[in-house]
DNA sequence: CTATTAAGGATATGTTGTATCATATCTTTT
DNA sequence: AAAAGATATGATACAACATATCCTTAATAG
């Protein structure tokens, strides 16, 4: 059993824990993303399971599809991408931390890294005392990686 | 003359001194964003041209104004949003420092607060450590704001 | 086994943004 | 003030991302 497939069972257990069903065009969804390094878009998941499993899956599905995932925190969206990438702690059981997304603007690598407990809650005290409420307590850079970096110079 | 009129001819010498031009419709767009407390989208801001001034700027123009009001660093675009905001520091002559954005997932009301040295190199730490390199030191986070906390609790 | 609920399909449409090519308006120089 | 060059704007088309709505199919509980 290589990597993806022991992260899809595990994913599959945490579902079935709250009642929720890990479907198989949820697992082809999941599966798209655990397997790029990249994030990618609802419509290249599209393409993705319809050249990876035969499987036409209409974009609005994996729309709910992804959105199913990011309820079960399985899933994140890059809102400075409109993209989507799998939550890099599925297997570990403890809840993950706060997530610091470093996304390269040129060819949408991503790295997710977490982020100091000092620093996020030094953003949220400032969130707090400017009257505001946090709700998904995700940091988004724009970077360029290594790569394109040397690239672009 | 009021508090917009004067940031935007605070503005008007800005783009002045380094050779480039705050036209008319410019400023119409500019004067969109100064008098809002939302953040608003570039389609807004076309109906916002229409209605005040009876302008009808083309999308594709309110774009490429929009674009040039970044490059003249007197507009931020939100990108949680995928909406723009005039930056809070025009009339400041100092270069601002790094911003965080908080921004009201619900009515889009938009903060915009320095953030402290010492966290933005925490953060340009990890992305430097990671191999990555940092494009717009921006950080922008998603909250909802007092009075759209309590109307949803 | 059938009633209920959850998942997925089909279709249309809304929203944000870019590509491309044409036109108009300023600016500078002569 | 006319020509030439640069900057700004217009018009049209379309790409990419996303949601609304209504309907059908599949899973599960009673």
């Amino acid at each position: 059993m290589n990597r993806v497939e022991r992260i899809i069972e595990h994913a599959e257990g945490h579902c079935k824990e709250h009642g929720s069903r890990l479907t198989n065009k949820r697992k082809q969804v999941l599966s798209g993303l655990l397997k790029s390094k990249r994030a990618l878009s609802a419509y290249e998941l599209v393409d993705y399971c319809k050249n990876e499993f035969g499987e036409n899956i209409p974009a609005m599905s994996v729309y709910r599809i992804l959105s199913f995932l990011q309820d079960e925190h399985l899933v994140h969206k890059l809102n400075l991408a409109n993209k989507y990438v799998a939550c890099s702690h599925i297997s570990c059981d403890h809840a993950h931390e706060v997530s610091q997304f470093l996304i390269c603007g040129e060819c949408l690598l991503v790295k997710e890294i977490a982020i100091s407990k000092a620093t996020i809650n030094t953003l949220q005290d400032s969130v707090e005392e400017s009257g505001f409420h946090l709700l998904s307590p995700q940091v988004e850079m724009n970077c360029l990686c290594e790569n394109c970096f040397r690239r672009a110079a």
